[in-house]
Order: structure tokens, then C-alpha cells, then sequence
RNA sequence: GCACCGGUGGCGAAGUGGCUAACGCGCUGGUCUGCAAAACCAGUAUUCGUCGGUUCAAUUCCGACCCGGUGCUCCA
């Protein structure tokens, strides 16, 4: 089954193909000058969906994700920090990653950083000169020259004249055409600067994604993706600059990834609505379940994120772990009901059909909570088999390959949370009832489980009670089965 | 202002020119349980922003309007 997927150039949904060998897709990675919020995790979560597909589907990929460690922003930052631009982008760079396997992002094969990659910066704009579409301007920066790009606009479907009437476009007194885009920027005193064969100054923001892009995947990719906001003008210039020096189709699939809404509205610092990922560790809330929320809704569409939706989340997912656990240690009798076994089979056919179907990871979702059900209510009645549940679980194996919340290590991630906090002085933004969340270890929980069992043996319901009350106050919860009795934090 | 996207139950959200409008969470009642929890069962939108139009038939197509979002400017 091959996967289709919007295409923003085209604008129809699409086969997602690799011309030949491995996929080549190329994804706009962060610009390290802050921790990294919600919003941008969206964005990589949704990739990292589009990746886990692929590769569920046996297609092997070649996947590459920029850092941009220079540009305005961090030069301000850094400066007002007082410390060299590599050593301040270089802690957010970490924390980027370590967002990123807290949520269960997987890393792509390449990561490229553009400071590495000055030399292939300057020979693209070597060779756009060379081919009249670059410019030096008076004070040694350089520009793109948008009219000798007629096609410029054919992704964000936008004509050249509306935008220079768009009016906003910084007027530099430098520019021959006020909707010419920088390459290369001139030094500015106090500023980081590389002495090039093009002079000295430092890369615009567009050509760094030019450049590393075509240098480690060639001149034509499969798939560039991003953030929707990225369309114009980020990828319009990359556009523009690739195919200006190759002549060739820079990219023949292009996939953008809404913005979402925090609580109905666009989230914003000034609209107090603004979160990381560790601002919502720190308030309790569990990495799986932001997780969940950022890719239940599709990508095309645009997201709510409100704190009951986290709710909703924390309680879906547990709701699939519970039974997760049922399928994989009850005891079923031996054989197989073909009735149960038939909607597994079709809830896996939905699963795939949902996901090859424009990422609708919504639907998938679904497919998998009707399974759910059905099968808690076979196993009830006590018609579920030995054979359908390890259908079952191979099922929701495959759910987890994509979706990858199944297996908790919410308790692991957070402490770490707590351990980032402590250092860098944030500790008090944690809620207590986190923090007493977390003031049991496993064993000491057990402990209190197993003297519980005991109380419950010699039938003392008051002190078993006492004990149930207590580990709730820590954020523990127990359940009593015919097979004994388990506990799981909240 | 111009362009594009969206408005579906208490909340989130999928979807389709015509079958009982998915799924999750929540809530109410029941089964089970020492009591809980988990799980299951039943209930929870005569209706898909508003007003018109096309059609035998529209939530789904068209138009206007209202509301939210995005782009035109740094932004995932």
C-alpha cells in the first residue's frame, strides 16, 4: 500500500513515492534560541508520524532535519546573555533533543547544523551569481534576484505583484527590488562572521536549507516538509535558489503542518498562552499525553490544545494501556472465535487504510477504540481466545509503532523533567501534588501494595482502605483483579 | 484590506450528495466488586455557524453574511 499525501505544490493529495533508493525528505528543523513549545512540537510530531508510516510500510528513508544555529534571534539572545553564539545555541540544541525523545520523536538519519556548512552556502551563491540570479549589494551583502524567477510563487500560490504591493517586505536601501531576499548578510560590528571567497558576513536564513539539503540528498528531493508558516517566503526562497543554480525540481512533494490554537486561541506569549514542553511537564501533565493530543488531530487540520483535551489524552491512552495489558497477560482458553478474529483483521485494514489516507491519524485512532470494545466485551463474556489475543496484540503493536504511547515511561521522563528543573532553577514551577507524585519509588509502592493484599487477606477493609487512601494522595491508583492486584500512577 | 482554511453533541474530533452522523473524554443509570478501580451494558446531536439557492434528496455542492485561524512581516 503506498501512501498518499497532500501536496502543497500541486494542491491534491498524492502518492508519496521515492524516485529511486531510499526516500529523500528533507524537514525544516528549530531554530535553537529558546526551548521549544508545543506549536513546534506538533510540527515534528507529525513528521515523526509521517516517518514511523513509511516505515511500518517497509519503505526505507533518507531523512534529514537542519538546525539553524544562526540567525537574528540567537545573535540578539546571545549577545544580551553574554556568550558566544555556539555556546548559547548549543544548550537549546539539547534541550531540543531531549524534547524530542521525551516525546517519542524518533531522530532522523541526518542532522545538519548550518554553522557546519558555510563552504556549500557560499558556492550555491557562487553559482547563482555565475547564473545572474544573485547580486552583491554596496555594503557586501547579497540578494536574490526574484524577476529571474518567473516561477517564484508556484508553492504558496502567491503572484509577485501582490506581494511587493504587500508592501511589508523590509525595504533595504541596498536592494534593487524590494522583494529580493537576502543570501548572504554583511558583517555588522560585534556580530559572528565568516571571512568567505564572497566576503566576510554570515548566511541568510534561506540558504542553509538550499545548500544542506542538496548536498547530502542531491539536487531533487522526494519530500520537503515543515511548518505551515514556513510555505512563505522560507520555502519559497528555497525554492528559488535551488532551482535557480540546478535548473531541476527541487523538491516534488511538499507537506505542511497546521498551526494549532491553545484553549481558542493563537497561542501567544502576550496572550498567556504560551507553553513548552516543560512548562507542562512541570505542571503534571505526561509527555505520552501531549503526545497523543498534538497528532490526534490530523495535520491538515487545525488543533485545539486545551487542558481538558490533556485530560481526554491521559485518560484515551490509559484506557489502551489497561487493555493492552489485558490482551498480553490474561489467560485465555486455547483456540481462536472467528467472529473476534475478523474484526481484528478489519480494524487492522481500517488502521492502514486511515493512515495511507492523508495521515488521518484520527481515524486510525478510531479503528483501534472500536477493537478495544469488542473485545473487552468478548473477553467478558468470556468468548475471547488464546489466538485472537495475541492478534490482538500484534494489532496494537502496530498502533504503537506509529503512535508510540503504549509503553509508560511517563514516571522515567518526568523525573528527568524534575532533574532539568532542579538545575536550572525552576524547581518551584512544579505542582506539589507532582512532586509527591513522585516522592515513592516503585518499591517502596509495592511494599505498601503487598501489606494492603495482606490487611485484605485477614479481611482488616479499614486498614486496606487507609493504605488505598494514601498512595491516592500520592497519585497512585490500585486495582483488585481475580489475578491479583495492580497499581499505576496517575 | 486582499488571499486561503475552518465552524459537527457538555468538550475534543472524523466523515459523507441518500444507510441508526465514526471515535475519544465527560456525565447519568445499571452489572461486577468487601468497598473501590478496571471492564461491560444502556442513555447522552430528529441534527452538522446563520440565511438563501441548486437537487427527487445537502451537514456534504453554490452564494451571501457572522465568528475563529493563517498568510501578505520574525514564527513550527
Amino acid at each position: 500500500m503506498s501512501i498518499q499525501l497532500f501536496n502543497t505544490l500541486s494542491g491534491t493529495v498524492e502518492p508519496l513515492a521515492a524516485a529511486s533508493g531510499p526516500l529523500r525528505m528533507y524537514v525544516c528543523g528549530p531554530t535553537v534560541y529558546d526551548y521549544g513549545h508545543i506549536g513546534n512540537f506538533r510540527t515534528f510530531l507529525h513528521i515523526d508520524v509521517l516517518r514511523r508510516t513509511l516505515l511500518q510500510q517497509g519503505i526505507k528513508l533518507n531523512h534529514v532535519m537542519n538546525i539553524t544555529d544562526v540567525d537574528d534571534k540567537i545573535i540578539r539572545n546571545a549577545a544580551e546573555a553574554g556568550v558566544p553564539i555556539g555556546e548559547y545555541t548549543k544548550k537549546f540544541e539539547q534541550a531540543f533533543f531531549e524534547d524530542m525523545a521525551w516525546l517519542g520523536i524518533q531522530q532522523p538519519e541526518h542532522i545538519a547544523r548550518a554553522t557546519e556548512h558555510i563552504p556549500e552556502m557560499v558556492h550555491l551563491i557562487e553559482t547563482l551569481e555565475k547564473r545572474g540570479y544573485a547580486y552583491k549589494a554596496e555594503d557586501g551583502s547579497w540578494y536574490y534576484r526574484i524577476e529571474k524567477f518567473p516561477e517564484y510563487g508556484k508553492l504558496s500560490k502567491k503572484d509577485l505583484e501582490g506581494i511587493e504591493q504587500g508592501a511589508r517586505v523590509d525595504v533595504d536601501e541596498y536592494k534593487d527590488s524590494a522583494s529580493d531576499f537576502a543570501l548572504w548578510k554583511a558583517p555588522k560590528p560585534g556580530e559572528q562572521s565568516w571571512q568567505t571567497e564572497i566576503g566576510a558576513g554570515r548566511p541568510g536564513w534561506h540558504i542553509e536549507c538550499s545548500a544542506m539539503a542538496m548536498k547530502i540528498l542531491g539536487e531533487t528531493l522526494d519530500l520537503h516538509a515543515g511548518g505551515e508558516d514556513l510555505m512563505f517566503p522560507h520555502h519559497e526562497n528555497e525554492i528559488a535558489q535551488s532551482e535557480g543554480a540546478t535548473g531541476k525540481p527541487f523538491a516534488h512533494h511538499w507537506m505542511h503542518v497546521r498551526f494549532l490554537l491553545v484553549e481558542g486561541r493563537k497561542m501567544s506569549k502576550s496572550e498567556g498562552n504560551f507553553y513548552t514542553l516543560r512548562d507542562l511537564l512541570l505542571k503534571g501533565y505526561k509527555a505520552a499525553a501531549i503526545r497523543f493530543l498534538l497528532i490526534s488531530v490530523p495535520y491538515r487540520h487545525q488543533l485545539n490544545f486545551t487542558f481538558d483535551g490533556l485530560m481526554e489524552s491521559t485518560n484515551a491512552i490509559e484506557r489502551l494501556r489497561t487493555f493492552h495489558q489485558r490482551m498480553k497477560t490474561g489467560k485465555w482458553a486455547a483456540g481462536s472465535n472467528a467472529e473476534i478474529s475478523t474484526q481484528t483483521a478489519h480494524a487492522l485494514q481500517e488502521y492502514d487504510a486511515a493512515l495511507a489516507n492523508d495521515l488521518n491519524t484520527a481515524e486510525a485512532r478510531a479503528a483501534i477504540f472500536d477493537l478495544v470494545r469488542s473485545a473487552n466485551s468478548a473477553a467478558d463474556a468470556g468468548q475471547l481466545l488464546a489466538e485472537n489475543a495475541s492478534e490482538i496484540v500484534r494489532l496494537l503493536e502496530r498502533f504503537d509503532a506509529v503512535f508510540a504511547v503504549l509503553e509508560d515511561k511517563d514516571a522515567e521522563t518526568t523525573r528527568a523533567a524534575l532533574a532539568w528543573a532542579e538545575s536550572a532553577g525552576r524547581i518551584g514551577e512544579a505542582t506539589p501534588e507532582l512532586l509527591a507524585a513522585l516522592s515513592l519509588g516503585d518499591d517502596e509502592v509495592q511494599a505498601l501494595v503487598d501489606e494492603r493484599t495482606q490487611a485484605k487477606a485477614s479481611r482488616n477493609f479499614a486498614r486496606a482502605d487507609a493504605i488505598r487512601r494514601e498512595l491516592l494522595e500520592k497519585g497512585i491508583l490500585i486495582e483488585d483483579s481475580k489475578d491479583g492486584t495492580r497499581w499505576k500512577r496517575k
